[in-house]
DNA sequence: AAAACAAATGGTAGCGCTATCATGACAGCG
DNA sequence: CGCTGTCATGATAGCGCTACCATTTGTTTT
């Protein structure tokens, strides 16, 4: 075939395609319903068809009316990836948290999305594993999806996370911990409540108490509240162990606590533990080995979580607000969000000491 | 001053404006670094720029690192939203789950988010609050947001759900319980975790079982393992009495639970709850009151949480791969997301009967 | 040596929506 | 009656990125 006798087809190609100004390419992956069609539809410009979703009392009603009909009528699903884009605004709110395992965490983020999602914002999600480097990338992930705000947990970051916050224009808030933070904080102070168990124990009467926790390096505020409980017993010249378990906190590892204290510290009178879970599990095994709480050992938790409230003795522990934290971070965010002033920018939501059979 | 003569500020803006040809808007809010600019200092057009970042092995090594380079001195922070406008795809994953206060949901959420972040997908998180319109609502956003794919629990939707999703070109994962779903499945068969623990009572020679549950028609998965509790009862010819609590699932509820059937069916041999937390709130409560268990009453559960195992006796129990349906359910995904041909759209995560000391 | 191919890069035109400005209609007012 | 102000609507031009094609250069094949 010569080369100067093109087919029919590509000659077809050649007639055709200089009729278009360039060659008209299709990009529209889905065959979704788009604003326009909807605008047309209900007879009225795509703008006018924006204005009758995001701001109904913008428009007549007869055109509100129509836009709602055609909405209706064709299924259109409105492209929020399109609008974000276009508004720079997007309703999304990235919550970053260390661990989902601990229950802790999740009712935070109960408390944030019920809040939240009343008001029309979405979560997106993220988890570092107590690693702040991976925080730092999901920080940046999240601010890639321009974010309304933020929320993390903790007032510790890594230094590029810091920076690249610092230079956010949006809310940012951290709960869990109170104190000095880059924008908006929620939280207790960790300290005072490992000085107020650590109290409690001491007018009870315990003189050798140990301090239990696990991974206090990455469960920092485990630690924070190790520093008030070391102080108390400073303060009264007792001596402050410590034991640091290498798992994460849980059940399993309270028994493991319990066995280790005996072990190390036979005249243990008394052990705080770093949060309920190790508290209660070393209660239970307390118990299987006929033990008894307080009569033998006495034990302490902290967060005030359903499962020490119905152990029998019952826990004595130091009770978090833990979904209140969330729901008060989201109110303040979205009084925020909404323009409002801020009044305060660290809200403290205390805490209550829970005293149980336990002590 | 006459209007034939304006004032030298006034003649610079006339003499300026008509330069450009229609008046120029600036439309950039933030001082954001665009992937242009870093194009720009790294010497390459914004597509090269945008291959280095997208498909690392599509450019030249050269190009690659001035572009990192780049990215690294002007601190660029991807746009995610443009990106996914443009390429209509997201990296998002939608996950919507009925309830965040009851840890089961919460185990599959972990399951899934480890696997799905270290695959690059972010979670957006929904929770229904058991109401089907909530999760079309839900629905509705996500696939505004192009999200890659969709994880529910449950196969259950209400018919506008139902047509949105039929319509909806990606992958939808419907988790927990297993059958026909729209498209992936990841679950277990609860009739048959109902009928294994029927059996297992029986076996052990219980004979007035009561079912006691929460709200099922919301939980209406426990209601399924009601109806495999029943049948297995009715083929041996006993009685199935059901108690269902106002309260959602809870160590409180259980003991509640308890006390109801005591009240109501005096001779109850054996519980068999919906849930661990049930059963774990019946059976401290159980021993709260001095009553023997199993002796007294048998107890079990299902989902066999850690709880269960540390109480004395341990709780009789269905043990549930949570995490695993999730971590499954996330590589399937993948594999799907990737491309892959997907043999099997029904996945058995199966269960265990555990067998403790409270039955 | 010419032709065919692959690899690297770039120009252009959107993705679907909304911010901005412009316009036309209509009321109020001196 | 013209002037200003409000209200509803529309035309236009992006938001920041990537798909699509085109182009260039270097490498292999016949």
């Amino acid at each position: 075939m010569s080369k100067d006798s093109p087919n029919a087809d590509s000659r077809a190609k050649n007639v055709t395609t200089p009729a278009l100004p360039n060659n008209a390419r299709q990009r529209r992956s889905s065959d979704q319903v788009t604003l326009s069609q909807v605008a047309q539809a209900a007879g009225v410009s795509p703008i006018t068809a924006s204005r009758a979703l995001n701001y109904p009392d913008k428009v007549s009603d007869s055109a509100r009316r129509s836009v709602l009909q055609a909405v209706e009528n064709l299924g259109y699903v409105p492209n929020l990836v399109a609008g974000s884009l276009a508004s720079s605004r997007s309703r999304l709110i990235a919550v970053i948290v260390p661990s989902l395992i601990n229950s802790v965490f999740v009712e935070v983020i109960k408390g944030l999305q019920e809040t939240l999602e009343a008001e029309g914002y979405q979560i997106l999600l993220g988890n570092t594993d107590y690693d702040l480097d991976r925080e730092y990338q999901l920080v940046r992930t999240f601010l890639g999806w321009s974010c309304s705000a933020l929320v993390t947990a903790g007032l510790r970051h890594n230094s590029a996370c810091h920076t690249l916050l610092a230079n956010w224009d949006h809310p940012i808030m951290e709960v869990m911990e109170l104190g000095k933070g880059m924008d908006l904080n929620v939280g207790l102070d960790h300290v005072a409540a490992g000085r107020c168990m650590a109290s409690h124990l001491i007018d009870k009467g315990y003189r050798h108490i140990v301090y239990v926790g696990a991974r206090l390096a990455q469960d920092y505020r485990a630690s924070m509240r190790f520093d008030g409980h070391k102080a108390v017993l400073k303060e009264k010249g007792f001596d402050a162990p410590l034991l640091e378990l290498d798992t994460l906190g849980s059940l399993q590892a309270g028994a493991e606590g319990l066995a280790q204290v005996l072990a190390q510290h036979p005249h243990t009178q008394a052990i705080h533990f770093a949060n309920d879970d190790l508290a209660a599990g070393a209660l239970l095994a307390a118990q299987r080995q006929g033990l008894n709480v307080p009569g033998d050992i006495a034990i302490a938790g902290f967060n005030g979580l359903p499962l020490g409230q119905q152990v029998t003795p019952q826990l004595t522990t130091i009770l978090s607000p833990r979904e209140e934290m969330g729901r008060l971070a989201a109110k303040e965010l979205i009084r925020r969000l909404g323009g409002k002033n801020v009044y305060r920018r660290q809200h403290d939501v205390g805490f209550t000491l829970q005293i149980g059979g336990s002590t």
